[in-house]
Formats: structure tokens, sequence, C-alpha cells
DNA sequence: TGCCAGGCCCTCTTTAGGGCCTT
């Protein structure tokens, strides 16, 4: 199993048509950070162009207009891009679920497969920081006091925070439960165990 | 016609229901 520390990871966001690929929902922008050893290495950003108009609802939300898309590269040709961006490296998005289905669509579309695993800050902070007032990202960057100018609901912006957010919560869990290396493999873990006995598990890995 | 996402996770659970989170 990688080992976070010593490889890279890419922290993906996606903003979309919708919420449901399976609907017939796409992509609208990627938005990217590289790090490595917890230092911001590279980032990606492209808008992309559905094929068709977004509502009102997501050109209210995103801040992303139709004309904005009309002028932009296809899905297909933006996608190809982000593979070659993200490699073989590791992944990691806020309430990975979502941006995982749309990753898996879009790249089934131009018949690519990927190596990297998942891991989702939403689930983790769910179980590092239970006495936030709740977990989307935006509530959790005000909690650790991360924020900064910027759009929310743009996908750099948002890939930045989800960043941000990851790198504190490794130091919170190396500093209260003395972790020298938090492996790929213990978030895996972490995230199918109970609120309850997070601090139990966390307290007793090696 | 009526439906319409889905994975996670808690609890008044497991023969289920509903809230959270993403666009």
């Amino acid at each position: 199993m990688p080992n976070l520390n010593a490889n890279s990871i890419v922290v993906l966001d996606f903003e979309t048509t919708g919420l449901s690929p399976q609907q017939g929902d796409r992509a609208i922008e990627i938005g990217a950070v590289k790090i490595c050893d917890g230092v911001v290495v590279d980032s990606f950003q492209e808008l992309m162009n559905p094929g068709r108009p977004i509502s009102t609802f997501i050109a209210e939300y995103t801040g992303i207009t139709n004309a904005m898309l009309r002028t932009a590269a296809p899905c297909a040709e933006v996608m190809a891009r982000f593979a070659d961006f993200i490699g073989d490296d590791n992944l990691l998005a806020h309430n990975a679920s979502f941006d995982k289905k749309f990753l898996d669509a879009e790249f089934a579309r131009i018949d690519h497969n990927y190596a990297g695993e998942f891991a989702c800050t939403l689930l983790t902070s769910r179980r590092i920081y239970q006495d936030a007032p709740n977990h989307k990202l935006g509530t959790l960057v005000n909690y650790k006091n991360l924020a900064e100018d910027g759009a929310f609901h743009r996908a750099l912006f948002d890939a930045q925070m989800t960043t941000k957010l990851w790198l504190v919560m490794l130091d919170d869990m190396r500093n209260t439960y003395q972790l020298n290396n938090i492996e790929f493999s213990l978030i895996k873990q972490l995230a199918k165990t109970s609120k309850a006995n997070t601090s139990r598990f966390l307290s007793n890995y090696q």
C-alpha cells in the first residue's frame, strides 16, 4: 500500500451539471492540486464543454456560465490532459464518492483507467472533528481557520481548500495520537471505523 | 403516471428510516 508521506497525492474537485452521471450529468470544470510530502508542487484547472447548456441553478451555484463553457475545450480533451496530470497518484476529495463517480464516468468515455485509490476528507473529518458544526467543506475551512480569499464552488479553489484541510487533519492526527507515519492504509481503515471507536483506533495504531 | 443519486452513517437499527454531503 502506498505511503502518503512518500508519494504525491492529487486533491481534486469537479464542478458538474448535476449530481449524477447515471442520469446524464457531465463535468464542467476540474480543479486539482498535487502535493508531495505535504508541499503543493503543481495545480490544474480547466473548464470543459459538456455539449449542452447548464441549468440556471448550476450557473448561479458555481458562477460558471454557458458563455464561459461555449468556448471551453470538450470534456474528452480536458480529461485526457487531466489523466496525464494525475498519472498513477493516489487521489483525495471532499466527499470522494461524488468526485470518483464523475471521474470514473468521464474517464470511461475516453476509455482511460487509472491506478490511484481515493481517500476522503469528509469521512476523515467526521471522525477527527466530531465537534465541528457540520462537515461541509466551507464549514470545516472556517472551523480550522483556513479561510482565504476565493470563491467556493469553483473547482480549483475547492481543491485548494480541501488540500489545506487535509494537511491540517494530518497534523492534528500526528499531534493528538503521536503518529509519525500516516499511511494510506490508516486512512482507509479510519473511514471504516465508527466515530465512537476512532480515538481508540488511532491511539492503538502502530 | 409517477418516479427521479447514491454512499455513508447514526439510531428510537439490522424485517428501516432519515440526515448528511457532493453539483
